[in-house]
DNA sequence: AATGAATGAGCGTTCATTCAT
DNA sequence: TATGAATGAACGCTCATTCAT
């Protein structure tokens, strides 16, 4: 909407080893940065401070503050992703011990002080910047595909419309508790509870729910 | 039905009528300026543009920055408060029609614009300042105060502990639904169904769950 | 210089006994201020809180910043002749007593608070704007004019020059130590060390110095 | 003979020739505009303009006010300092013409036009600030170790604590001249005289004074 | 005699950005 | 690659002052 992300976002091509290393260490430190201090703060400035840079060589790298912002929530962003697949991995064979691996994993993760202090600020963003809401919905949908194939697996005779919006039902749920479970946050205590309550409930949705993905008002007799 | 709420954060009296009116555009631009641009844009010289005057005259009404946040904020809450108040006491007799209409309600809110917008940043801001945060607790604290009272009607066996627990879960998962389903989201098509999908579900919950608080695994007999 | 004084400087008439109160208020409370915030702090928005009243009606009083600063040096410049009267009146017959705790008084007056940080900024104004110069001049004039009358009494062999110029150095050395000896300064404990040790040379000087007012390199037969 | 003084609040770290040169001009502006125009109009933007530099710039030679300040203090004391060592250099051998010639160069230096409008302006700030005060003391204290060391060759019978005092005493006086017959000041004419006069005193002072720093009344045989 | 309301300039400071070196 | 140096706009805020009421 308002700013054109290109998809190569840094100008310094980084060929050298050094180069390389550096680029790695802007976006590290910027995202520490943005976690600890929000992304009002998070400026040019400070991050070349936190790097150990002048402003001027920063620019070098990105040159401006909306490219470094991109690369950077790629950067988190695939952070996460790897995170979850490998979470995933790890766990095997049963589907419904996998849903709540998968769902306690996010869950969990949901009360660090990093995720707690980062999505608000993504969401808020995505709301004002169109490539931001892309690349926070690729990521979403990445982690609702694999929530969408363990659904499968516990319950295979549900529609694929339904499975989706299962998927998207849970994740939103469970986004929505960052806020009032969230690192510092003053439900923090009964999070695990919340926790539990939650997952079983939603496992008990994705197994006895209809195959239909319509609305159905009753689903007694 | 608007309510004139009392500032408490004015130093300019508005005892006169032009200055009550210069108030009320204050206010009414601020949230706009807000929901329309971000927080990271509401600034005192951009409200007092907005609003016509002069940067020295905003500030005759509020003398700093934070002031002004904290009346907007009350404003904006407040203004939620009285609309889901005024929900409640439409809907009658039915327990379960009654948890149906709240939950509706909020849930069709959060696609308005002025939610989807509104609520991401309130949510970042409760990040970086207590007064917010407290101020946000509260305004959830009476939201689920109401959603207690429904659950009681419709099961008065379950303990207060799991009362409390299940009104601030399915607040949390509705809330969460903003990012997804909310004004422009990708997924806002699917709204009404995951709705209908989520509040169905939440009753179901309400009715058969246990009189404890405790975590239960398994609730088959 | 810069600034064109008038006499009048007040525009309030302040006719009323109300009007008379309020105008000894504005200057009570700017006083106050002065000594205790510097001139720098000594703005119209602080006097008028301080004394009560809106900015607004401060301007009825004093319609800009300068005329205040005007009648405000007048004010404090008028106590100081006052209590120096005083102090002249209280001693008797002894020229040198008279001598001695005239200059005495003076001294630890510019050990208070108020005189130590009084001064300084009525010397620094004075360089910026004649008609403080003036006014200052004038003040310490008439304190001269009451060392010169001791003086005299004392020795009345001296040319009245002679006698102009001890006065003026006397004047001018008791007030040098302002800034060393003064309230909160570093050397402050030596103050009455100093005051006596200066007092009883001058004294001396006084008494001992011959006729002329001619430079006299040598002063030994 | 100018030393090139090395900045200790400077954050640009003037590496490059321009650097060097806009960090003099900076530092060389601002004492013209405290000089000229009083430290209540010493403010960033001035100086800036003063120096042909955009605020920013301003800003990145000296990250705050109080910094400028400071290095611009140290600037004109240091300054101040060596003339006073350059001249006590000069004079040599006999031990009460290094006495006549120190307190005439300082007597002398007073009436000059930057020495009247800066010292007051200094005494005003040292009123105000902490640090402020303590350079000013380090530069006394420098100068008042020199009137001591030729105090003491003149008459080594003092006691250590009799010649501090007469060396606070004789620098206190001298300073107060400044306001009566300094530059622009109208006593300024009497200057001479005064200085004569003053100087001859202090010497017979401290010629003739009793070993003790106690309080002595009557010196009389 | 007093207040409320408003202006517009100025304050110190921070910012993203540019460019010569 | 990297830094030093610079710009100009914007920030929140305070100020003296004006004027209708």
């Amino acid at each position: 909407m308002q700013t054109q992300h290109v998809s190569m976002r840094r100008s310094g091509t980084a060929t050298y080893a050094t180069g390389q290393e550096t680029a790695q260490r802007i976006l590290a430190e910027a995202r520490r940065l943005l976690m600890e201090e929000g992304h009002g703060k998070l400026t040019m400035r400070r991050i070349a401070k936190a790097a150990g840079m002048s402003p001027g060589n920063l620019s070098y790298y990105y040159s401006t503050r909306a490219d470094l912002l991109a690369d950077l929530l790629q950067h988190v962003i695939d952070g996460y992703i790897e995170q979850l697949q490998s979470v995933r991995d790890q766990v095997s064979d049963d589907a419904q011990a996998q849903f709540r691996s998968v769902l306690a994993f996010v869950f969990d993760d949901l009360a660090t002080r990093e995720t707690t202090l980062f999505f608000p600020e993504l969401w808020a963003l995505a709301n004002r910047d169109d490539w931001i809401a892309q690349q926070m919905e690729k990521m979403y949908a990445q982690y609702r595909a694999v929530l969408v194939e363990v659904i499968d697996l516990i319950n295979p005779s549900l529609a694929a419309a339904r499975k989706a919006d299962l998927a998207l039902m849970i994740c939103a749920s469970i986004e929505g508790h960052t806020v009032f479970v969230g690192h510092g946050r003053p439900h923090r205590a009964r999070g695990p509870q919340l926790r539990d309550l939650l997952i079983d409930h939603f496992l008990e949705l994705v197994k006895q729910s209809g195959g239909s993905c319509e609305v159905q008002r009753t689903r007694s007799p």
